[in-house]
DNA sequence: GTTGACGGTTCTAAAATAGAACTTTAAGAC
DNA sequence: GTCTTAAAGTTCTATTTTAGAACCGTCAAC
């Protein structure tokens, strides 16, 4: 499957892999939340080569995920800073953190803490249902069609039992 | 910078970006917590060659995400289960699936809906500060050093404004 | 004794990435 | 005036990764 297709792809994730499922995009989403904008900064603080980060650069922009503003003229320089729709990639990128805090540290122990301003406590990020605000697990989630499915949902099961011809 | 070099580095993030990083992984864990369990199967689903495919169990078992189990003898057949560590991936590939429910839909709508089954309704995933409860959002959170960072914290002032040498 | 399922491995061509040098515009030092 | 530096890229070649297809080994069923 190529990268283009990804995106019109019938699955949410599949569409937002299409957008930060890179180890690139995401190292560099990780410096715009750390408020890292320009570009000679993101070169300096990841071992990512001008080449490339030029070419995510464009790509987060494309998106809609970063914006990209000239902070002085003459000479013409720009720096990129998340849109509202890149700071919505917040939870995602909260999640992979706290995933590696428990599962990925070392003796030493977290390499960063995170305290919420509200509250002034160190936290963690907790997932829950926004209906009842109950802690959310896989197992405790049914998956039912919805109306951007590939197919009107009372095909689907048929479909799944003859075989998936098309994917 | 080399993918091995990934899970060394003194960052949560950089570190499950070296196990999830990459479109194939997501992809693949999307199946798997849609019960998708055999090689086969992961290959019908998705368009991804035989040869990458089993690149990437492979690399998802050596993590401990995934476990092979064999489901019969003579032949041996193998299928892939998520462990803990794996199913403990569910905030992140439901944040990612949210944003693009949010971010990346068409007219048509949502692909998919989910249900919780603890309360019936169909909800969204809201991540939330672990001490207050309280929706978090980037602006509400402070970042600091700790124990497992790259340096000592007193020093890291420094070394920020003398420039970073080593990274 | 041939066919088919399953779970891979091996092969070549195409695409992406790494690493380094080069470019452009303009300011500041000498 | 000439030289150096800075920022934000672009261009180049070599290496690595991925795509796409064919092949392999084991067993069961026909």
């Amino acid at each position: 499957m190529k990268w283009d297709s990804l995106e019109d792809e019938p699955c949410s994730l599949a569409r937002t892999v299409a957008v930060i499922g890179d180890r690139w995009s995401l190292l560099i989403l990780r410096e715009c939340f750390l408020r890292i904008r320009r570009f000679d900064e993101f070169q300096a603080s990841l071992e990512i080569t001008r080449h490339l980060l030029a070419d995510r650069l464009k790509k987060l922009v494309r998106f809609g995920v970063l914006r990209r503003i000239p902070y002085q003229e003459s000479p013409k320089r720009y720096e990129y800073i998340l849109t509202q729709k890149g700071l919505d990639l917040y939870p995602i990128i909260m999640s992979i953190v706290h995933w590696g805090n428990i599962h990925m540290v070392d003796s030493r122990g977290r390499p960063m803490l995170h305290q919420h301003k509200s509250c002034g406590k160190m936290f963690d990020p907790v997932m829950v249902c926004s209906e009842c605000g109950e802690p959310l697990s896989a197992k405790a989630v049914h998956v039912h069609p919805g109306p951007g499915a590939r197919r009107p949902s009372p095909v689907l099961e048929q479909r799944t039992k003859r075989g998936l011809e098309s994917r």
